[in-house]
DNA sequence: CCGTCCGTTTACAGAACGTTACGCAATGAC
DNA sequence: GTCATTGCGTAACGTTCTGTAAACGGACGG
């Protein structure tokens, strides 16, 4: 399998821009409404009938699938310029939680206004339907991570998200405050928070990350390279 | 965590019948292009320009997605009804590639053409969102499944969930050629063949399963409950 | 100040899964 | 027919991850 040539992953300013672009065309075209939320409140659940669909302008978000059985799973991040609700759309009522880890701002949009204002502009559609498929995108990631990489390479690779997305989007990467618990880092990862309490241990222990005088939740990340890299080691050591 | 009331899952003939208006609507509104496929033939390919969507008229594919390291993972398998290539309208090129399984048929829609005809008719835009929506809700429940259930449950419910797609197209469920091998299993659930063929022994032990006098890539399922209920059993054992 | 609770870290024993290796059957080329 | 190839099953052995349990530390309230 030839390593295929890597596509530039997309740039800083121009997600900034995106995201940007769209709040600011959201804002003027389609009604909705602004809601401030703090950590731990819910903007939908699973089985509310939809709506409206939700973008996010400011905080972060994690989404949470539940099974009839009883099993649950962290299933996405989600941070500013992301929306939050397509699961919804297919049988038009939600099929998870979507909670929030942080102070932050949602805008509701009805989701019919939404469709009536990109009957209009053409742009809001391309837009739309992009969001969508970056959301697909991202889940098939997750899943090839999960599926490929070893718990220390999956936490490794996790961070390096993490870092991606604040970066993006312009925010500071060299200290990131964790708003999870290792249990629901373990939760969305597929391992227990055992695991993932050792894993930071060694990443700690290579000097791919640090921790602050904050506490053993904020993390530095001096090199967001040095992540991707010792996720390359690890799979190289397995080969 | 209580287990929710459980949605009543799409029957059969509601599936069905929504995945022919679809076919339906689309073949008298859009332009398209037939193609016939036979097996390993290749619809799309990472990086390649988006300019068309395909959506399958009958036969059987997978999407597989590809890292920049050369990790590759069988990330969905795809039937009669589904659309292949939401992954390329965020950046305007395929993410992954798709891929035959067998002998079948898709029908190529340009995407500028779909937005064309969507602008006309409310019903097929409401449809293509329905389309990616289920496909965001498909990738989470297994991502659900891939990080709560052990391997041998895992195995279940992906014939399970093989046997609900084909019971929910009106086709036959007590017979099913797997068009995979052991190994593309195993990739697909995150575990290695010979965990996939131990998993298969032991459903056949339990008679869950059984294996046609064709060979052992003929499973024979008497009843698909049985195999939700083989995961349950896999989740009380463990807890 | 002290005790309690929660999240976390760490150590050790055990289970689940991967690795490696080999045998078997079916297929197709020659 | 032989031979090589491919897919599959099984067993013995290792590694990775988990389960259990104990200890540590900060946050909070008395």
């Amino acid at each position: 399998m030839p390593p295929k040539t890597t596509l530039n992953p997309p740039s800083r300013t121009r997600v900034g821009e995106r995201i940007d672009r769209t709040l600011a065309l959201l804002e003027q075209q389609v009604p909705m409404t602004r809601r401030v939320v703090h950590a731990g409140d819910t903007v939908y659940q699973a089985s509310d009938p939809l709506t409206c669909l939700y973008i996010i302008h400011s905080g972060l978000f994690k989404t949470v699938n539940l099974s009839p059985d009883g099993r649950e799973q962290v299933a996405g991040l989600h941070f500013k310029g992301d929306w939050l609700g397509f699961d919804g759309i297919a049988e038009n009522q939600f099929a998870c939680d979507a909670i929030a880890m942080d102070t932050g701002e949602v805008w509701a949009v009805r989701y019919d206004a939404l469709l009536a204002a990109c009957a209009t502009i053409p742009q809001l559609l391309a837009g739309f339907h992009m969001a969508m498929s970056r959301q697909i995108g991202r889940d098939r990631d997750t899943m090839l991570a999960l599926c490929t990489l070893p718990a220390d390479a999956r936490v490794a690779d996790f961070l390096r998200y993490w870092a991606d997305s604040m970066e993006q989007r312009g925010l500071r990467t060299d200290q990131i405050t964790l708003r999870m618990t290792r249990a629901e880092i373990g939760n969305y990862l597929g391992m227990k928070l055992e695991t993932v309490s050792r894993a930071l241990s060694r990443l700690e222990r290579d000097k791919v990350i640090g921790f602050t005088e904050k506490g053993r939740r904020d993390v530095h990340i001096p090199n967001v390279r040095a992540l991707s890299d010792f996720v390359q080691r690890s799979l190289a050591h397995a080969a």
